[in-house]
RNA sequence: GGGCGAUUAGCUCAGUUGGUUCAGAGCACCUCGUUUACACCGAGGGGGUCGGGAGUUCGAAUCUCUCAUCGCCCACCA
């Protein structure tokens, strides 16, 4: 069989993927095994791919595919969320593209075209993570608006309201213009802006005096319904219980007093607009102002403005401004940063805004979900997101879940009349016609009725719940499904989606099942370009990571994301990880070449060599396995993949197979030839989950195997002891190293068989002499007693070697390198004695440390007293 | 404004309770190289007063304080 130089990743990846599909590899039933199960963070429907989900997912399919090496049943959901409010923007604007506006629509057509939408991209993102390797189970793919997590989601609400945990009330709430929808405080993004404060002056009601403010938003004097000054500022006492008037529009406003004004800002007078502001809002309901609402809900004035009406706020903000100065009312402007929120979704300044809304109150779900993060029962990696959890947790506010929008889920609410609390909540239709009788004692109404609340939920409000929905656990709550597979065991996840989803699938998950949702939560980091900067569409720094795959492979794309990341810290991605990556694909590859064409021969003898190795390895592999394993249970993934990878390209290709390799066109023997095999099959074991698509393959070949013997659904290698030969052998490595050097130095070719010659020192062993003689190429190794004439020589531990060499040799040089190594030692030497000799060290220290202190005195001096041997001979 | 964390080789990062192999790894860099897999390779090599300063200690990258710089989260100062 012809083996081409390379793996080609482009003709086999998708072969080997769809072979686990065909034998159903990924899918998971219950059984007598321990499950271990994953939930993918879901994420939205109408998304692609991008650089985050590659190294989230990645890290999950790692982790899913230790597990099933492991013996555990192995059982990756995966699945899409609606997205409600990215959602239905993007569907507005292809709607729009098209001509069509939103609000020509009915709602039943508009969900129409968004379900089309849904159809047509929802399952782009997962057949691409299909390309990735991802080893979910598709058999269970859910959709958070599929009908069974839908009616989990209604089951919640009816129970939360009838907990008295969600309440309708008017609050203040963050208002995104754009969207046009109330928001939760998660999804505002406070940013620091440059802006302009301006200084207004505003006439004392039947008085020629003036008192100036200062504000940021001009446009807003339209809602002002008082003034408000320090009751301890001097500068006002006179002004109390008189009125001012408000600019423009000449209303007459009240000057007010509280302490909650700053002196030192401003002019220590403050403008108060309780519809615009939540401070202004809080100081009107204490003082009982009146509140105007100048604004509509797309941030263009209204009515109650008087002025300006129906123009964008910004835009009455350029022109008020002008206006104001013109007709001498502005003081002055400043320039200043302050900070102002914006849409996490649609970038739009988010106005605070008196609203009815539905709210959860979270306080009490929110004490066990903070202890059991806090006592260790569900453990954070990185361990310091701990503390803003606790934080956020501490001071948790209620969560405003109603959106006006569309695509969602729509609030199971219905009316039966116009009052404030003419509604009832019910999981059906049928059943809130009964409960609306039994409110009204109406026994004659009907379905047609009642009005449904037109309002949908937050997303988060169904994502919350995915742990435990995607089991069907609130449909069926004593399944199979749900009893052996929850609680999960890691949520792989990024750090931003903390408060948003992760806080609170742990509160549903004790609210609901008394169970934590998860065992262990992993942090990633997020993914930046090489300059740490995010990745973004505007910058066009996000490379595509289908062409990565297909330029790399994605044994190649997964281990370039891998070899970097650390748990909770950025990933600078550039391209040239795929490159390592990929190089590393290719050496694995060549050492299956390698081992391939080796000719097998049973008669072979068997060499000592390839006994040592084998030996040798076997215990290397153990230590490797042995922190390949600890660093697993500790999330570190990146260090994990980076023992693997100096297992198998330092000790596995570079050490073992070079001594095993059979002398040139000789055969190797059969029985090396099986311990190379298996200590192969180990290595692919090992690199299987970074690597799963070129290590089945080579796992398919490198020996005969039934096609169906996968090496996903194999076994982990199992910890052992081995003999304690590694810290012998890595002298030898020095040694080889040494010759090596000489021979660079010298410029000797490698093909020049040497001759090496040693006075050895009585301890010394000879152990590896064989390994020596082959891999530096060397004719022998030879004791004697006495020096060797003109010969290159080097000193290691206690022993003294020399290299016959056929040129003169420049014994100055040679007595320069001695002398130096000399002065380096006694300096060492030095240092060691000045320690042993401080008598408060050898009291203090621990006992072994002191002997180890001694142990390295001994050997400095006797290595010092080779050195000067050497020296005095040349 | 409050809290958390970071600062170790050109880059990205390890460094567990202070003391064995404590100054490390990978990449990058330099030199040489067609030695029976791999130039997507091999062999060899250079490179850091562990951010600055002070302190505790027999001993500090590691503990304390302080300064500097940089992140992240939270917070209603107009």
């Amino acid at each position: 069989m012809e083996l081409p130089k390379k793996y080609n990743h482009i003709k086999r990846d998708q072969a080997i993927y769809k072979k686990w599909m065909d034998q159903n590899l990924f899918h998971s039933e219950p059984d007598e095994r321990e499950p271990y199960t994953i939930v993918i963070p879901p994420p939205n429907v109408t998304g692609v791919l991008h650089m985050g989900h590659m190294l989230n997912n990645t890290i999950q399919d790692v982790l899913v595919r230790r597990a099933r090496l492991l013996g555990k049943n192995a059982c990756w959901v995966p699945g899409t969320d609606h997205a409600s409010i990215a959602t239905e923007a993007k569907v507005v604007k292809r709607l729009e593209a098209q001509g069509i506006k939103k609000s020509n629509l009915s709602r039943e057509d508009f969900m129409k075209h968004a379900w089309d939408w849904t159809e047509e991209y929802g399952g782009t993102i997962l057949t691409q993570l299909k390309r990735l390797g991802a080893s979910c189970d598709w058999d269970r793919t859910r959709f958070t608006l599929e009908e069974d997590l839908s009616n989990g989601v209604i089951e919640v609400f009816v129970d939360l309201f009838n907990k008295g945990m969600i309440y309708k009330g008017v609050r203040m709430v963050n208002w995104d213009p754009k969207a046009q929808t109330a928001l939760s405080d998660e999804e505002v993004i406070h940013k620091e802006v440059n802006s302009k404060l301006y200084y207004l002056n505003y006439q004392i009601e039947g008085e020629e005096e003036f008192l100036t403010i200062a504000t940021t938003r001009p446009e807003t004097i339209l809602g002002d319904t008082a003034i408000c000054v320090n009751p301890k500022d001097e500068r006002y006492l006179h002004l109390k219980g008189k009125r001012a008037i408000v600019p423009l529009i000449g209303r007459s406003i009240p000057i007010i007093q509280d302490e909650y004004v700053d002196l030192e800002f401003g002019t220590g007078c403050l403008k108060v607009t309780p519809a615009h502001d939540i401070n202004d809002y809080e100081l009107g309901l204490k003082h009982n102002l009146p509140s105007i609402d100048i604004l509509n809900d797309d941030g263009t004035l209204s009515e109650k403005a008087e002025l300006y009406v129906g123009l964008d706020r910004f835009e009455v903000r350029k022109q008020i401004a002008k206006e104001l100065e013109a007709k001498g009312i502005l003081a002055k402007v400043e320039d200043m940063k302050n900070k102002v929120g914006f849409s996490e979704r649609t970038d739009a300044v988010i106005e605070p805004k008196l609203s009815l809304q539905w709210f959860l109150n979270m306080k009490e779900m929110a004490k066990p979900a903070l202890e059991h993060v806090m006592d260790g029962t569900i453990k954070f990696y990185p361990e310091n997101t701990k503390n803003t959890y606790k934080h956020w947790m501490n001071n948790i506010k209620d969560w405003c879940i109603s959106r006006q929008l569309w695509w969602g889920q729509q609030i199971p609410a219905y009316y039966y009349g116009d009052g404030a609390n003419d509604f009832v909540i019910a999981t059906t239709l049928e059943k809130a016609v009964e409960l609306a009788r039994e409110k009204t004692g109406k026994a004659e109404l009907k379905a047609t009725d009642l009005r449904q609340d037109e309002d949908v939920l937050d997303t988060w409000f169904s994502s919350w719940l995915w742990p435990i929905s995607v089991f069907d656990g609130f449909k069926n709550p004593d399944n199979e499904d749900f009893k052996y597979y929850y609680p999960t065991n890691d949520l792989v996840t990024a750090p931003d989606i903390m408060f948003f989803w992760v806080a609170r699938m742990i509160m549903a998950g004790y609210e609901y099942k008394g169970l934590p949702p998860f065992k262990n939560v992993y942090y990633t980091g997020m993914v930046r370009d090489e300059k740490r900067r995010k990745m973004s569409k505007q910058l066009g720094n996000s490379p595509d990571p289908i062409g990565l795959i297909e330029k790399y492979g994605a044994d190649g794309v997964r281990v370039g994301m891998l070899l970097s990341a650390p748990a909770g810290n950025d990933l600078l991605f550039d391209e040239g990880l795929c490159d390592q990556g990929r190089n590393f694909s290719n050496k694995i590859w060549n050492a299956f070449r390698l081992v391939k064409g080796w000719e097998v021969n049973e008669k072979a003898e068997v060499s000592v060599v390839a006994e040592q190795a084998n030996e040798w390895f076997t215990a290397i592999f153990q230590k490797n396995l042995a922190e390949i394993n600890a660093n697993y249970d500790k999330f570190r993934i990146s260090d994990v993949l980076m023992s693997s990878y100096r297992l198998t390209w330092d000790e596995f290709c570079s050490w073992y197979l070079e001594m095993v390799k059979p002398d040139y066109q000789k055969p190797l023997a059969k029985k090396t030839y099986f311990q190379v095999i298996a200590h192969f099959e180990n290595i692919l074991r090992v690199l299987n989950p970074f690597m799963p698509f070129i290590t089945e393959e080579i796992w398919q070949l490198l020996s005969e195997r039934e096609s169906t013997d996968s090496l996903m659904v194999n076994t982990w290698p199992v910890e052992e002891r081995a003999a304690d030969v590694v810290q012998e052998f890595e002298s030898y490595k020095k040694l080889i190293s040494e010759i090596r050097t000489i021979r660079k130095d010298k410029n000797i070719s490698f093909k020049d068989q040497l001759e090496l010659k040693v006075i050895a020192d009585q301890s010394a062993s000879t152990r590896y002499d064989a390994v020596v003689i082959k891999l530096t190429n060397l004719k022998n190794i030879e004791y004697v007693n006495t020096k060797v004439e003109n010969s290159l020589s080097f000193v290691l531990g206690a022993n003294e070697y020399f290299i016959p060499f056929a040129e003169e040799v420049d014994v100055a040089a040679e007595k320069n390198k001695l002398k130096e190594e000399i002065n380096y030692q006694e300096g060492f030497l030095n240092a060691v004695e000045k320690k042993l000799s401080n008598s408060r060290f050898v009291d203090n220290a621990p006992e072994q440390v002191v002997a180890n202190e001694k142990k390295k005195q001994a050997d400095a001096q006797a290595k010092i007293e080779v050195l000067k041997k050497q020296l005095a001979s040349l």
